[in-house]
DNA sequence: TATTACTAACTGACTAGTCAGTTAGTAATA
DNA sequence: TATTACTAACTGACTAGTCAGTTAGTAATA
């Protein structure tokens, strides 16, 4: 019995609390099993609702998913917007920084799982796909590209397209932490990704910057 | 009508090339549509035969893939542990080789498809997931570990750790192969990925190289 | 050399199971 | 009492794997 439902009736109308619920019921197991993989039985029964109710809030599976990243990613983006914009210090203590956020808030949490679903399911999901590039992926890009782009304007980092430039920057932590939620339960070969962070975000900085600083 | 068929009788009885034929056509949609989304009719039809027959030479589905993988990825793992037994030259030169025959075998041809297929449905196939880990993925980073591992020794490269340093030398360039095969197509922001290895590589090394050359 | 008996490669229809989405009816609330 | 949030049983489309039956090819025999 979901913990929602302590009266003894055999339900209750909670039109205002019924969607934030399923969204988080659907949020935990989308970053669990994935998109596909998620049966919407499983998401009603953990929001202590039976499916029709899902219908009743959300026209499909899909728009379910969509609610969920509006609910729980872009106010991170929008968070870190604010930071970026507001942040005084060098360019590579701003992108310092939104890396460590960016790993402390979806790398080493469980919304991991989101951007591990998103490569999974894209091929088969090109409307989530279309969705997730341009509400989170276009965005959060471009707050590190401006980072970027402001350092090599400034001097304090050598020239380069900073479209690859932030690409690089990303790609080593986005591999790990999909790489986390799918081979890495099977390998056997173990290592500390604190350490792999710290190796990465200094010698990538190293390979960058221009040494007058 | 498959090209075999050229009869025109219903089928014809060819046990030795049967298995060869249902493999290609496994490969080809295994790295265009990944392995749950494949099915089992498709690949018969490509190879011109029936599902039966597919069932004839191969015990299951996964058994179907992993024979793929045995067919089509370890020889390429065998000839690249060749190369660098017999490499002459600086452990930069060797791994930049090494980086560059990946490049060309696996990540511009569709053979990329292999490693995001891994990606994707390792959580759903565990067995698959130990198959691939310790027939692929280990061989191939071990080949790799070593290249770093001497360069330390022999004060090529800065002392580090060569798991984390191997992983890392990989991650970008996997990590954009990933994306290729699932989000980039519906990506409006467009960049040349020889462009981005070239960059990758130059940084890197860059990064790990000592300066006494 | 022609016929026939036999083997095994191959087919295609079927089964059992899964799951997103629908809807008729019920019970809570205003 | 009227409205509507909610349930639970239902549908229909999909697919891995099975298996009875068919046919190509071959070897033995007349």
């Amino acid at each position: 019995m979901s913990v929602n439902e302590t009266e003894n009736s055999r339900w209750r109308r909670r039109k205002e609390s019924r969607p934030g619920e399923i969204i988080e019921a659907a949020l935990e197991l989308f970053v669990a099993n994935g998109f596909s993989a998620t049966r919407l039985d499983e998401v009603a029964k953990l929001a202590g609702v039976s499916k029709g109710t899902v219908y009743l809030y959300f026209d499909s599976k899909e728009d379910l998913f969509r609610a969920v990243v509006q609910q729980i990613i872009i106010p991170e983006i929008e968070k870190a917007e604010q930071k970026a914009a507001q942040f005084q210090g060098s360019q590579r203590d701003l992108l310092m920084m939104l890396m460590m956020t960016w790993w402390n808030i979806i790398g080493k949490t469980r919304l991991a799982g989101i951007p591990k679903l998103m490569i999974s399911e894209a091929a088969n999901f090109p409307e989530l796909a279309e969705f997730y590039l341009e509400k989170v992926v276009s965005r959060a890009r471009n707050i590190i590209k401006k980072g970027i782009a402001v350092g090599i304007q400034t001097g304090e980092f050598k020239p380069s397209d900073p479209v690859i430039t932030t690409r690089l920057l990303m790609a080593p932590m986005l591999f790990a932490v999909i790489w986390e939620k799918s081979l890495a339960p099977y390998d056997q070969e173990k290592y500390d990704l604190d350490d792999y962070l710290e190796l990465h975000l200094s010698t990538f900085f190293e390979g960058i910057s221009t040494n007058n600083v």
